[in-house]
DNA sequence: ATATCGTTTAACGAAAAGGTTAAACTATTA
DNA sequence: TAATAGTTTAACCTTTTCGTTAAACGATAT
């Protein structure tokens, strides 16, 4: 069965939503049927079973952005432009689907057993990536901070305004939908200046 | 019932232990009294229900670091200091109960409609600390980032690397557990000097 | 000793959820 | 037209889950 259905789409398509937004244990069966409008047992016709539907969803949402960064990170571009190139790539996959961050980390948090084998299969090696990073650090360029923490600002500057959205309309906009996205905007041009500024400075004096 | 019995807080132990992990839909009353080691009727008894038992928790979660973080914006210190304290203060927090966020953050994707009351009960004002940061923002110092960026980058810096960090141990520390602590204790230091250096600096030329 | 109040337990009932099976339906092909 | 393969549906079974109820238990006060 290589090319999906109409009826097959559907089933993916709420499930995905379902799934993002209340969480596996959160949806039923049921749920997903009636979003599709579709009989119940449809479902596992076609999926066999709530776990290898969930299963299909999850790896759809991790394989709409995580290869883009895995290829990244084998590339043999300079650093500086990588890190643009990172800012841009995960700023565009959040602005599409904003879910995914919550609900990859909830599901790895309540099994985290998961993780080491997603990742091997999805063949990253960030040791090779840093040692690259490392090696282009010349001292004439100041830049002393290490690599794994460049990364992790980079992704926690592009994704957690995201993945808390609704914390961070209500509260830094008084719920004003409008002014969180324009924000979010001035976002993608602020931020490459910003990692730029504190990849090539020396915090320290 | 002003005190709480041992059961009581057994109960509420294992509730919240489980219900971060897993989530409230992924939690079944049964799960919560085996780990607490007693039996499932007493859940009913203290709580009358699950959802008030996980009203329960999820109150004490919020609770837990969001008046510090409320106190901070209503007092008058200068915008600087406040940044440092904010830093400290969050990833203090992230150290105690690191599940937090995502446990919050998964329960409002689910239901957002909550929000808007949880801020208004907790008497948070964000336009009057915005103002306050504006009025501080004397033009010698140079400071042109709007404090509402200023404080979403504080909080993705403290915030997201503990809320993935499985994901986070195993790309960028291939599964070395004590080489994500020792990046995280780095990182305390590290961010109070990279968040006052992105304040203090027009990153435009 | 027994009455009483708070706590704990076992048993029960109802509803929801996941999955299987066999029959009905549909469109294509022999 | 009839057979066939693929799709859809209704009915059924089993397990899980939540909540209630009434009885048992235990300590303290009368």
């Amino acid at each position: 069965m290589v090319l999906q259905t109409e009826t097959e789409l559907k089933i993916i398509e709420s499930a995905e939503r379902l799934f993002y937004q209340k969480g596996k244990a959160g949806t039923s069966m049921q749920d997903i049927a009636d979003d599709a409008g579709i009989n119940r047992t449809l479902l596992n016709y076609y999926y066999r079973s709530k776990d290898q539907l969930f299963e299909a969803v999850f790896k759809n949402a991790l394989s709409s952005f995580i290869p883009n960064v895995a290829a990244l990170l084998q590339s043999d571009i300079p650093f500086s432009e990588y890190v643009q190139l990172l800012i841009e790539m995960v700023i565009d996959a959040m602005l599409e689907k904003p879910q995914i961050p919550i609900f990859v980390l909830q599901e790895l948090t309540s099994n985290p057993d998961r993780v080491p084998d997603i990742i091997r299969e999805l063949g990253i090696d960030a040791d090779l990536a840093v040692e690259k990073m490392k090696s282009e650090d010349s001292p004439g360029t100041g830049n002393i901070l290490d690599p794994r923490q460049v990364i992790m600002n980079v992704l926690s500057l592009c994704i957690f305004p995201f993945a808390a959205r609704p914390v961070v309309t209500e509260i830094l906009f008084n719920g004003n939908d409008e002014a969180y996205i324009e924000a979010m905007k001035q976002r993608k041009e602020l931020l490459p200046l910003l990692v730029q500024q504190f990849m090539t400075k020396n915090p320290q004096p």
